[in-house]
DNA sequence: TTGTAGCATTTTGCATGCGATATTAAGATG
DNA sequence: CATCTTAATATCGCATGCAAAATGCTACAA
């Protein structure tokens, strides 16, 4: 049963939109700045005050706390004792850590997927793929979003909530971890990859279907992690201390 | 009231004692709550009120909720809305997730120590497994938290701190869900396997090693989950309830 | 210029207070 | 006697307040 509606409220437009009602507004909190990390529009390593957030989304500072070590548990911030928080801004070390995990994780998903998988969800993921194939043209933010959100819909079909749960940390710190050390214009996921693992999937193979995962992911993370050139890894490096300051770095 | 230590306090004698500074009182709350549940003074099911909490923990309820969070993020509390509070109490389909995503994490660390586990490493190992052996006619809580650092152990030797956190987690949860679902008296973990798993990872047989894993895993997860008699699974669904009433149910 | 000492301001860590909601108890009604 | 109100109490969600720590600023000396 929905409990935290009151009898009043209107019923809920979409289910992803924010919900009224007792910790509802803590959840918007959260949400509204993991969304505001993963598109960038919090830049990583910059600073997080607590009240000048919680004016801004107008809640207290309470609830802007308390999203905060949750995003922190999350490693999407940095939460240090008497000096705040700020957004992530993880090294390459632990760049290669969130991406060997998931590497773990999705493998999970696939091997249990090639046993499981229904017709019906089949066709779902064969939509999805064609979403994204509509959206590459556009080079917007949608493709990006649409590629993401292919291996979490993979992740829920499984019926496990808690390697959903991981699958969806893991992703948002790579989108993070992209944002930092990826190229600018390069599209994430190939569809093309995509589509050749549903279709391992649907033929039930899950040795064939675990292998396509893993390059995928291997080649994602090839793109994003070996360093293209050492220079241009140092100034990324700096960005972020110059943001700090106000500078306004090229 | 002043709880705060001053300055002239006498610094820690142990570190992972309560310490002092910012943020420390925080996790403390935390791991002492996270530790109550594990060791069962918290029972399943047992209704957790914010200031009687703060109050036996000396603190407000604030660093309690921030607790409350977190541990229900780990699956370690439930917090429902306007309701508050209690020991998570995990359906027997929750139950299998979390051995599910196990049995994969496990197998991640067994896979990269084959690989690379050194010479120290293995011989800690082997120590640990020894004090196991001694601890294992004691019958005390002594062997099970061994059992289950043994696999902590592993985790952190792999390098990959999110790795580590992962497994971490879902031991945890696995300690919640044995002291519902398992039976009384079993050790959870056979020594011997343990010793078999440490062998194949010295030898960097990989395939052996992740299977005896697996095996291991599968054991601990049967002995647990393949509810012995179905009227004992009723009789044990009930007695979160009756506790609630204040009964004792035998 | 460079370094630093002291004060003012900002920001955090945490406790407490207030209104809202749930839970229990008591009384009323059939 | 059981069930429905309704009042009392407990508990939660969240904002705010206050002290401690950190940060920034100004002034001054080397």
């Amino acid at each position: 049963m929905r409990t935290r509606k009151s009898l009043g409220d209107p019923p809920d437009i979409d289910g992803t939109l924010p919900a009224s009602g007792p910790g509802a507004r803590a959840q918007g909190v959260y949400r509204a700045l993991r969304r505001a990390i993963i598109e960038q529009a919090l830049k990583p390593g910059m600073k997080l005050p607590e009240d000048t957030i919680g004016e801004k989304l107008g809640v207290s500072r309470t609830l802007v706390r308390e999203a905060f070590s949750r995003l922190a548990i999350e490693g999407l911030v940095e939460l240090k004792p008497n000096r705040g928080a700020s957004v992530a801004y993880p090294t390459l070390e632990e760049a290669r850590d969130v991406f060997d995990v998931r590497r773990g994780l999705e493998r999970m998903v696939t091997e249990i997927l090639a046993g499981s998988l229904t017709k019906p969800q089949a066709t779902a993921l064969e939509l999805h793929v064609r979403q994204e194939e509509a959206s590459l043209g556009k080079d917007g933010p949608e493709s990006i979003r649409l590629a993401g959100e292919f291996h979490i819909k993979l992740a829920e079909m499984t019926g496990n909530a808690l390697l959903l749960r991981y699958v969806q940390e893991v992703s948002s710190r790579c989108s993070l971890i992209l944002a930092i050390y990826g190229r600018p214009h390069s599209s994430e996921c190939a569809v093309s990859e995509h589509r050749q693992l549903i279709e391992a999937l649907r033929a039930g193979d899950g040795a064939r279907a675990a292998d396509l995962m893993d390059h995928h992911l291997q080649a994602v993370a090839s793109r994003a992690l070996l360093a293209p050139r050492t220079e241009l890894d140092l100034r990324d490096l700096l960005t972020p201390y110059a943001r700090s300051e106000g500078l306004d770095p090229p």
